[in-house]
RNA sequence: CGGGAAGUAGCGCAGUCUGGUUAGCGCACUUGCUUAGGGAGCAAGGGGUCGGAGGUUCGAAUCCUCUCUUCCCGACCA
């Protein structure tokens, strides 16, 4: 383990050296526009454009590849633990949100209505025509729904646990929105369970979050703290909202999956009952889950640097790319050669060979932007050395090795890869947690431009939250790791053992 | 949803203020030749209902009204 650190170590420093003396592929950098930076990545990657309809994205193949990685990881961790898919539908009875009078709260803002069902033309325009009687709600979520069904299901003890999962996309009307951070239409899972006992159902709920962490900080590589959201903060109908929130290189907090324990609140909303062991008749304990599109922003924002996107082997949807450099004269050698080591790659390691007619630098540059781990340029000198040219994303460094040193080491070189982006990632998210003793401190530490998430004694009561708003910030989660320690709350002075973090957020 | 900016070729932009030949430039794209491993050169080409609708005018990318979309700052955001 210390060896790769070490090694990551090196590596950091050559990539610092690298960055200050090249030309780069995007043309904003990190620091001089964050915001216009994270669009130039997505566009330059090919991951995502803008849709015709306001706030909606078309998720492009590179993209969409991303995101059917990251699926087949959870989807299997999912059934794993003993959960099944389900599909339930988009459209909501409008009326059935308003059985949970927290819930239809939370969402009544950004909920998109269907209130029509057929078209006519008038005036050579279409109108819609006919008035549904009950309007329907697109679903921004779909505890109701899935809820009434576990209702129906549900009849004794021995029907429970159940255990569910759906992929799909839900809408949530929003104001201003972002591509993959805050769209109007995104894709996610929803995990819903119906459980016997609060014991079991709270266990399901950490259970689900403890994976999150597991996808987010172990599979992803990004940097995330796992912790509780304040009372006032929670899913709207949630007892307990755990929260995995993730640093972003601009300092801000991304709210990154969060798992929720429902107590029995909508089981009383849409009657999930059952019989129990003693005979009586009882409400079922809820939980659900969800992780959606938003984390492959978060992915962006965690692991791009100034030449584009860089991806965790895990999602990344090739490991090596191969650049055939052709000339005339022996084309047919260089493509040879190209295959020859492609079939000679293990079997983990997803590898193409780009020989599109396009010129072999773009081409490169392409892949740079796109965050492939691995680029190999394979010309005349390649087929008569019987050598590999390797660049490496991350570092940008590139060799020559011979082949089969490339081929025997090229899944240690994937693993020094994650090492490194989960080494850079952390370390410099490290270094932006800033502990604090008093709300003078915090509000110097927000004035001063500075950025990274805020460490501080918090009484976990909601007054004097507006002393927040003028910085901007929020109450992000209160860490599972928690100090221990006793000290005065940063907002009303009481005594408390409260850490909680402080940061903007997205 | 409030404030600001912007929509002209795939991308980035000029032209709009002060209406007037056939709407231009760079990159990308096509063809040819010459070159090649940190993003080629030269030459000749292709590609546009100037976001959309309506209006003013002999004439609209340009002026007016409405509308859609995007970006930034706020508010909002399980």
């Amino acid at each position: 383990m210390e060896n790769v650190l070490d090694f990551a170590s090196v590596y950091c420093k050559q990539l610092d050296k690298r960055r200050s003396m090249t030309r780069h592929a995007l043309k904003t950098s990190r620091s001089e526009d964050f915001a216009t930076w994270y669009q130039e990545v997505i566009t330059g990657a090919d991951l995502a454009e803008n849709a015709n309809v306001r706030g909606c994205m078309v998720i492009k193949p590179y993209g969409y590849a991303i995101w059917e990685r990251m699926q087949r990881i959870l989807d299997d961790k999912f059934k794993e633990l003993g959960h099944t898919n389900a599909y339930f539908p988009l459209f909501i009875p409008a009326d059935l949100f308003e059985r949970e009078a927290e819930h239809v709260a939370g969402f009544a803002k950004e909920m998109a209505i269907v209130t029509h069902h057929r078209l006519e033309q008038k005036d050579g325009k279409l109108v819609p025509a006919g008035e549904l009687e009950t309007p329907l709600a697109v679903r921004p979520t779909s505890e109701m729904i899935i809820g009434e069904s576990m209702a129906r299901w549900a009849k004794s003890y021995r029907d429970l646990p159940i255990l569910l999962n759906q992929w799909c996309n839900v809408v949530r009307w929003e104001m201003r929105t972002r591509l993959f951070l805050r769209t109007a239409e995104f894709l996610w899972q929803e995990g819903h369970t119906a459980h016997e006992t609060e014991d079991e159902a709270r266990k399901e709920a950490l259970q689900m979050h403890e994976v999150y962490k597991w996808f987010i900080c172990d599979v992803l590589k990004i940097f995330g703290i796992p912790g509780k959201k304040p009372e006032y903060d929670k899913f709207a109908g949630a007892v307990d909202t755990f929260t995995v929130e993730a640093m972003m290189q601009d300092g801000k907090a991304l709210q990154a999956a969060t798992s929720h324990y429902l107590g029995q609140n909508f089981a009383k909303a849409v009657g999930i009952k059952f019989q129990g062991r003693d005979g009586s008749l009882q409400y079922a304990h809820t939980t659900s889950w969800g992780l959606s599109t938003r984390i492959i922003g978060g992915l962006i924002m965690s692991h791009s640097d100034d030449d584009g996107l860089n991806l965790p082997s895990a999602v990344a949807p090739y490991h090596v790319v191969i650049i055939p450099m052709i000339k005339n004269e022996n084309s047919r050698e260089i493509m040879e050669y190209c295959h020859k080591i492609k079939s000679m790659l293990p079997g983990s390691i997803r590898c193409f060979i780009d020989a599109k007619e396009y010129s072999a630098q773009n081409k490169k540059w392409d892949y740079v932007r796109k965050g492939i781990p691995f680029i190999l340029e394979i010309g005349n000198k390649e087929v008569d050395t019987g050598d590999a040219c390797i660049t490496k994303r991350l570092t940008m460094e590139k060799q020559n090795m011979p082949l089969n040193e490339f081929v025997s080491s090229i899944e240690k070189m994937l693993a020094d890869h994650d090492d490194l982006l989960h080494k850079s990632n952390s370390d410099f998210c490290n270094s932006r947690i800033t502990q604090v003793s008093s709300y003078d401190e915090l509000y110097a530490f927000f004035k001063s431009g500075k950025t990274g998430f805020v460490k501080a004694k918090w009484s976990g009561c909601a007054s004097n939250l507006e002393k927040l708003d003028e910085l901007a910030i929020s109450i992000r989660c209160i860490p599972t790791e928690q100090s221990g320690t006793i000290g005065k709350c940063i907002l009303t002075g009481a005594n408390t053992t409260i850490d909680a973090i402080f940061a903007k957020s997205y």
